[in-house]
DNA sequence: CCAAAAGTGTTGCTTGTACACCCATGT
DNA sequence: ACATGGGTGTACAAGCAACACTTTTGG
């Protein structure tokens, strides 16, 4: 048998297997006053009509996953370049009543004051507070509260923000965006030591006047120095 | 527009879109003779003759993806009711070249001793030792070090071993399959300690005589307690 | 002066780690 | 007797959590 009558082989027998729709969903995380905010989308028609929907798409042919997914973030926010990362498939027969979809969820966290404001207003996009999330069409509650879980499982295991605040930030910031995202208070002394003993953040000499009357240096995240150290921000939870 | 029609045009829609084949891949680890082993069966056709595969199999109309890989497991060990859970989804639109599959990639756990080994032999199937993987087809190797990967963080995150072990089993012998999760030596004094310290583990009044002179208790995993309790069981990697 | 945040220090507790030590027993 | 693993205890270091305390400055 030759290598091109095997390939032939290959190829019909795969034939006598379905083929499924296959759609990216993504969780858009953003931080805007004090809150972890979701982009979500209204459903313009039924069935689940005027219930909210994350962004999605569908896979095509010649791209994976991850780029049906940027493709995703890139038309709804205008956005290249941003943090994308798997976090589960859904795919219960079902869960689609208009027709049988197999969907990756992705977590995608973005700086709402760098993405494309009009873009969002075109497709009636909202970004919503995610301790007040309206009701959503089919399983995407569910998707939802795994992408949190996600997200705060990154965010105790080595600290995050790069991606959600400015590119300048006080440590204050750092911390209120920490308690957005677990929901509750950190010690200030105690966050401040641990994030700096990660070795990950750069003191500039700017000091940020406006938040409070002493005045509280600017930080920033050093460029990337190329080996991820993983450590822990959160014990437990 | 009535909710019959509007489904009518939500389908409708959906057949711009293409379809693909999906397919499951079961990373099946068990452990036998202090070795965590993987099960991969021999591809019998081009492309990639003479390499080995992970189990798989493409996932039907009315099936998840749970269901899918429960299917494939059932089909190739006999096994029901085994642990299984999602790994990560490998979408490369050329990473088969027989046709466009996008694969889930699951991890399952099972106890050597208690599957069907007759079942095993017909596909040809054989527990390789993944300290010494031989060649795969694919991407499966890249799959494999994802599989191991959540392995590790699993076992390190809570005890694990219910999967893995006998019914039975001496701290000792715990001890050793950690070690042939991590490939590095525990200290058998802080292991123990931190092992019980869990309260997850259950001593019989039963002791084993064979691997040492003294003789050890033979320990349990509890019934579950429904609360699931996430410790850590190794300090960071 | 007071309030509020910035920033540093102290203390007690928990946990991990290395290692010493006795126990029981088959050879 | 001795080697081997079973099982417990100790001592030290690291990390966390609670909180005291000083600094700075706008109101």
């Amino acid at each position: 048998m030759t290598s091109e009558q095997a390939l032939q082989m290959l190829s019909q027998s795969y034939k006598q297997y379905p083929k499924h729709y296959v759609a990216v969903d993504c969780a858009i995380f953003g931080y805007e006053e004090g809150e972890i905010k979701l982009l979500l989308y209204p459903r313009g028609f039924e069935p689940s009509i005027g219930k909210w929907s994350l962004m999605g798409g569908f896979v095509q042919e010649d791209e994976s996953l991850e780029q049906a997914a940027f493709r995703v973030l890139l038309q709804t926010t205008g956005l290249r370049d941003i943090f994308l990362e798997q976090v589960a498939a859904f795919s219960k027969p079902d869960r689609d009543p208009g027709a049988r979809v197999i969907s990756m969820t992705f977590v995608a966290l973005i700086r709402i004051d760098k993405h494309d404001k009009d873009l969002v207003r075109e497709n009636g996009a909202h970004w919503w507070p995610v301790t007040k999330l309206p009701a959503m069409v089919f399983d995407h509650l569910e998707i939802v509260e795994k992408a949190l879980d996600f997200l705060q499982q990154r965010a105790a295991n080595e600290l995050i923000g790069r991606e959600l605040l400015p590119d300048m930030f006080t440590l204050m910031q750092l911390r209120n965006l920490y308690e957005a995202i677990f929901q509750r208070p950190f010690d200030p002394g105690n966050f401040r030591k641990k994030a700096l003993s990660l070795d990950v953040l750069e003191r500039l000499n700017v000091k940020n006047t406006t938040e409070s009357k002493k005045g509280a240096f600017y930080y920033r995240f050093v460029k990337d120095a190329g080996d991820k150290k993983v450590e822990r921000m959160v014990k437990f939870c």
